[in-house]
DNA sequence: CTAATCGGTACCGGATTAGTACTATTTTCG
DNA sequence: CGAAAATAGTACTAATCCGGTACCGATTAG
């Protein structure tokens, strides 16, 4: 299924929002409303965008949040490497195991790394300019009224 | 992060087992022991490989495990969609939600498509052949002495 | 008939995540 | 100068989900 956290998918959710919002300033609350987001969440991840360099932001009274860099020349792995915090697709290939439990079978088969390349490169192929067109040539209706089958066919599981 | 389930990371685990194998079958207990992997959870993921069929299954003495069509033709999408469960990168794309609550919003943003199919492209050009293939040409030593700066370097997080 | 092996279900414990609450700090505006 | 508005930060809680286990049934070879 390769998941991604909510935080994520707020992630973007908001990006694209202050990425159609051009260059006006937007508070948390504002975009938490637009959005239909709660707010201490969009307060939380918003915080994190403007850590990592995503965004600016600006304090007191008519301050607000602002894409610190066009939208595009920001690529969706940016924002979700940001939100989910770095690093890889599963366990094995992060940082926690100095010697990995498996050493010699993950060594006959060191195959993450190939994976996580390739997922990687596609999220940096999509720029956050594409993600904020609203649905241009949008080839799948997501939710659509008869999904199970529809959504099954169209959209094949990752 | 885009993490995958461990139960993901073991089918590839044994789909590469497997296809070393060259038809020879296998029983789940090898498997787990060559792999060193808890044997009910192997059990269980080549169940669900076999009733998707990427597997054939022999049941009784001298039983076990073969793959059901040559190894350059399944593609790690296959293998991985099958064991996590089908569907998508995030909640709100799958198939749970029929009318999404924030229906509006995902409209004016219905990007996690485009994201799943690049990741689903991504993931379906590699073969379970090549997955095989012990650490041929492998451009990233993953589990090296001081990872924490090389893996950070060099596999930037998805 | 017996042993080996796959097939299925139900269940539990622990980790992780989503979400909340509270407080401090900065800036604009009257 | 003071009050209000907004971001910044931290700590905590509740709920979900995942990995793992146990158990029993079904099937086949010898």
């Amino acid at each position: 299924m390769i998941r991604i956290t909510r935080e994520a998918d707020y992630g973007i959710l908001l990006m694209t929002a202050l990425a159609q919002a051009q260059g006006q300033p937007c508070s948390a609350a504002a975009l938490a409303r637009q959005r239909r987001l709660p707010l201490p969440m969009v307060s939380k991840i918003l915080k994190t965008l403007t850590r990592a360099g995503l965004l600016n932001s600006q304090r007191g009274a008519q301050g607000g949040y602002v894409l610190a860099q066009p939208a595009a020349e920001i690529s969706a792995a940016d924002i979700i490497s940001v939100v989910e915090g770095p690093i890889a697709i599963t366990a094995c290939s992060d940082e926690s195991h100095d010697r990995c439990a498996r050493q010699e079978d993950c060594e006959v088969s060191g195959h993450w790394p190939r994976i996580n390349l390739a997922i990687h490169t596609a999220l940096q192929s999509i720029s956050l300019e594409e993600l904020s067109q609203p649905l241009a040539p949008r080839p799948v209706r997501f939710h659509s009224p008869s999904r199970a089958t529809t959504v099954r066919a169209v959209d094949r599981p990752v």
